[in-house]
DNA sequence: ATACGATATGTTAGCGGTAACAGCAGTAAT
DNA sequence: ATTACTGCTGTTACCGCTAACATATCGTAT
């Protein structure tokens, strides 16, 4: 029991007896069993975070964030990757919340039917992150992906593009991506125009995706004045394509992504494109699974976060 | 425990009674405690995975390979983030292994004294990957950096470059890129050359930080011929600045990095590089964990592979 | 009818810690 | 001297599950 003390700081403990206990556990090379801590103190210092990749850039930022917050909380976030599919997602929350954690960070508001079961049944504070378009569980952190399609949709026609094609990953269920097209579709309609063309890939390299998706739109669609990608990465591998092949931009052809990257400032020109404050809402989620742990409070709360337009050098200066 | 038994598919269960428990526990919603299960069995389905960073695109690769490999093991990675620093190697280690899981893999051969130990002590099945320059505390899987340096520089020579640059991370506990830095110096030695600069860099955009260093060697020392890179980021970056503005390459200065990131794939000129056989390293070092496991082998191996160097188009093709 | 093996279910004792409380010495206040 | 309190250490009963063993049930060969 004394051992116990010592090794988490807890209650009174002589100076003379916790040395001898430190020197005895470093002699010994204990290392406690959180598993049997756990089962007796009811308490799990392990935040689950499902998400669906880790090779885009954008959640492994999303991490920084998160792991940035919870350092000093003595919470420790365990990360789990569903590849985009909801099934997988399913079997790796259940996997997650029978070691009991301490909250759960997942991305999306979409989930299978069971998921959401699990989520509102689990007893401890869940963070639906990255979008708002939608009813989450318990609380939420992201952006309007809807919104930030018509912002972008809404920019480019004030910037008198009117032959706009759309290129983009075809994966079903990326939802946000989704959002984004029908927001940038709706606002376009509103303005009486719509997609002239557009283009989906799966798979491979996504800057070289990039450059064959944009080859193949100019190609079938010369009349087009403007590429909206759906990420940064394969609007990057447009732009070079564009410059590879002396192309105007943003005079003949405009184009815009959506993320934010950091790999954008090394370009030879910068893409237009939508930052996903994917810093900030790790950090915020973190923050709300910290919090809550602490004072129990358990009403959900929804945080929009409202990414900022980077106009670049890739779409003209609006005509007035 | 007839419940148990169910729900882990172990031992005799009549088919009436196993469809009782199933919809029970949906109805009820009920997850079970792995706390427990973990305790009573002393069976834990975790492998820790330590490792750097997940913000570049090397470690994310890994964990595909890892991931994809334990996928029908029953076993679930668990990733622990150090950001390069011993200290925070260490405390990550400390916790996770006070979870017991099956296994460890962990990026490198150098770790505290501390750290070390715990290791050794473990009593479960370990993994040293990226790196077999060094002695492992039990397994190892990854290539010799050392070699690789060796062979690209060799590779540079013999094109006929004689006054190369080197640029690269300064960061202290990137213990491989000072192996490649390291086994790339001692070629040249033996050539009878010597780096004629160098250049260092830490955090921001690499590929921006690669255009800025590369401007900063070629104003400051006219006479490089050769650029060798630590990543492909800031390689890619050397490239998009020699190439805007107007540097004959591989004539007038050839360029080569590290990694054979998937991105080089869509940039206008192909990079040359050594893949890091990243993917391999995951899969490999995934089924010591789960062989080991099953068989309860404890002799540590030590698994080298070979990366190939890609030559793509930023080397002149060697004089004979 | 009896014995037997196979299948199905139940019982018991932990796994390695921690919460809660009990004990005990020493010191200060009454 | 008695009481009250503080600081330190020890005792006990779990936490929720599973290994190991015990028991019950049933068909079938003897």
């Amino acid at each position: 029991m004394t051992v116990s003390r010592v090794l988490r700081n807890r209650g009174d403990v002589s100076e003379a007896t916790r040395e001898r206990v430190l020197e005895a556990a470093r002699k010994l090379g204990y290392v406690p069993n959180k598993i049997a801590g756990a089962l007796a103190s009811q308490r799990v210092n392990l935040v689950a975070v499902i998400i669906p990749s880790l090779s885009n850039m954008v959640f492994p930022e999303v991490m920084t964030g998160i792991s940035d917050t919870l350092e000093d909380t003595g919470l420790q976030p365990v990360v789990g990757v569903t590849n985009y599919s909801p099934e997988r997602e399913e079997s790796v929350l259940y996997e997650m919340l029978s070691w009991r954690p301490s909250g759960v960070i997942i991305a999306g508001l979409e989930h299978t039917e069971a998921a959401q079961a699990m989520l509102a049944q689990a007893g401890i504070p869940i963070v639906e992150i990255m979008d708002i378009d939608g009813t989450p569980v318990d609380s939420a952190v992201g952006i309007s992906h809807r919104r930030a399609g018509r912002q972008m949709a809404e920019a480019i026609i004030a910037a008198g593009y009117r032959n706009i094609a759309f290129l983009g990953t075809m994966m079903p269920y990326d939802h946000r991506a989704r959002k984004r097209l029908e927001g940038f579709e709706e606002a376009l309609a509103k303005a009486g125009l719509a997609l002239v063309d557009r283009e989906f890939y799966s798979g491979g390299s996504a800057l070289l995706k990039g450059r064959e998706m944009t080859e193949a739109v100019l190609t079938r669609s010369p009349q087009v004045d403007f590429l909206y990608y759906s990420n940064d990465m394969i609007g990057a591998g447009g732009l070079l394509y564009c410059l590879a092949n002396n192309i105007d931009v943003p005079g003949r052809i405009g184009l815009a992504g959506f993320n934010g990257v950091e790999l954008l400032d090394g370009l030879p020109r910068k893409l237009a494109t939508m930052d996903a404050c994917r810093l900030e809402i790790g950090r915020r989620a973190a923050e709300i699974i910290a919090g809550k742990r602490q004072n129990g409070v358990i009403g959900g709360e929804v945080i929009e976060l409202f990414p900022t337009l980077q106009p670049g050098d890739t779409i003209r200066k609006p005509v007035l």
